[in-house]
DNA sequence: CATGAATGAGCCTTCATTCAT
DNA sequence: TATGAATGAAGGCTCATTCAT
């Protein structure tokens, strides 16, 4: 009880700024970003207009933290997950883990709708976009990571660098999450992005064989 | 009598409506459909803003129209190219042969920055979406013939179904074409596709075989 | 009757330009550029607000062409006026009766909170001011021309050139009008006018002779 | 005992408003009254946005006092300059003198842009303006002491009342100001201020004379 | 069919001022 | 006194669409 004069001045205004945000975050899931108006945010988040602007220097920029978030957030979390694999893990089987942990992510914690404005958004050229031109780099390295420690231990071998086989990852993973956005729920994304990795794997397998070609 | 100035009449109304669409499309191409607006649009087809709705419903639905013509276009190129292809050439050939024409096609036909509007629109919600909700649906259909025939003539052996390769196909066609979109110029389209193509027609060879999983 | 028909579309057109031209004159004639915003404008011309849009491209932009009009208008005015003096009237006479003649048309066709905003926005730096950087740069070219011939004739003796001549005579009109606008309705701008270049007229035939300095 | 804490908290106001205030001044003279807001102002003196209504109204009557000072400042530097001059010196050259000390002051220590918002605001029509209604009175007043001084000794003679003499220096003044104002840096105030007065001071000679008119 | 003037809802942003702490 | 978060009215401008000629 008491819980108003629990809060201090700041803390006050980092939980207006909060509620503005996660109004923000709410809204733009649920219409996209230009079917939401500043109106609208600060009528959900129960404020004035004004007090956005206090928060928040403008739409865009707004927008383009907000993608910020998402992206780091995401790389974060794959990073951890990796790195919590037990060490002697095959490389084949951290791969497929990594892709299965990242339609996890994805589709629980930013989910389809979010995941199409973040991918229009980079298909983009407004401002905004230059806020977020590398969605996916930390992702690049981490499979870079990944593939070059089981080229160096020669538990795997390819004519091609860890760089080329990330990119193909990388693209892979790309085509899997627009699918996805694009067709869901008819497209279930972990399990199609593990069916297609696999393929994926073997391919390189096969690709790196003496008879091949 | 008067067939002649209906005729010319007729023809003239064509060539008006022809004219705001092109100009629509070449705005849209440079801009994004939400950077140009009916007057840019008028102004650059040198008829008068009324003219517009003469010919068209609305902005959105020219947008419509336009987005359809593109996806018939291509799916018709893309089928014509397959059936002119050698009937006897080997299934995995054909699959390379379309995917490198199909690059082709993107690259020079649409271009990257339409490609990426195209792509934008796909993810979006508005009712453009729905204009193009199947792009690629008859991309969709053609790698499945494509398969079907190979696997009917026992030419391609696999455990999948003809639908299911098809669709490993078009999401990695997908990744190939947003990262294109997205990274140009520093992915060659083409050479990338062949590339993940040769890899991924190397992991079905693979998955189909005994000593697989 | 039927006064409606009469006007053509063009003719309308017209008329709704200088209706929001007319309204947007009286009003910020009344209370000032800045006073005045786009609704009541409108309002006043009983139009819609885009109306305004479709004849003006800014309100800047329609301040700065009325400046425009205003100045082309007295510069026009005035060399009219000399023009139509009798071409034998002495320099003196022609001096004094133009400092009249000003103070006229100041008077009665621009009005003292009319010229007090045209001399604040000389004095502003925004990007009303560049449209008439050289608001007078035609009554120095006036005042040059009445000199010169003066000085030609040798009907008036000057050490000075008849550039800097007039440009004393710009600058005593300038304090004059300044004042005028401040001290309204207490100072009569034609009275002083005439007894201000009276002086003047005087301190440069004593400027000009042996005795002087 | 606690009047140390009581003055230093006393002066630590004082200075609170001071540095307000010369903040406000600085970006006022920079960027005109309507191009700075509290924000700026608040920000450029290093306190918090509420300080600004501790030791001030509101934003228009900063700005009215601001321009009282420069007022009483100016006006008190004129006279206690006149006052400094040797008591013998002719009145036509303590005229001169005191033209080309309105000229250093107006030119050091206002400058050119100041003294172009000055007169704007004395244009203007706002509560700003009331502040200020009075500026160039107590030049009035001076040059009248100053011409009245030398018609009481004869000195000087003029049909002309010393109010009425005064008028006449005081709109010279402000056109040179204003056209200083309006041609820096192509105007010399100084110089074109002394040939101005010069010409004024022979046209009042001549003009008292018999044989003038 | 063609024209282009007219419409008016919609949107982002600014800013002086207030007030609880 | 000092703080700075909160307020909300105000304002300039855009644009798809309509409709009388």
């Amino acid at each position: 009880m008491q819980e108003k004069s629990f809060k201090s001045r700041r803390e006050q205004a980092a939980a207006t700024k909060q509620k503005i945000y996660a109004s923000a975050e709410q809204l733009f899931l649920r219409h996209g970003f230009d079917a939401v108006n500043i109106d609208d945010i600060v009528k959900h988040a129960g404020v004035a207009k004004g007090s956005f602007y206090v928060h928040f220097e403008s739409k865009n920029l707004l927008i383009a933290t907000m993608i910020n978030h998402y992206v780091w957030k995401t790389d974060d979390e794959y990073r951890a997950y990796w790195e919590s694999l037990p060490p002697d893990l095959p490389v084949r089987d951290a791969v497929l883990a990594l892709a299965g942990k990242i339609a996890d992510v994805i589709t629980a914690s930013i989910g389809c709708k979010n995941m199409g404005i973040l991918y229009q958004t980079q298909l983009g050229e407004s401002n905004r976009t230059h806020a977020m031109i590398d969605y996916n780099r930390a992702l690049y390295q981490l499979f870079c990571d990944i593939i070059g420690k089981g080229l160096s231990t020669h538990e795997f071998r390819s004519p091609l660098s860890a760089y080329e086989i990330a990119r193909h990852f990388v693209t892979a993973y790309r085509g899997l999450t627009f699918e996805w956005c694009v067709r869901d729920p008819d497209f279930d994304l972990k399990e199609q992005a593990l069916r297609h990795f696999e393929i994926l794997l073997h391919g390189l397998d096969a690709y790196g064989s003496p008879h091949s070609t």
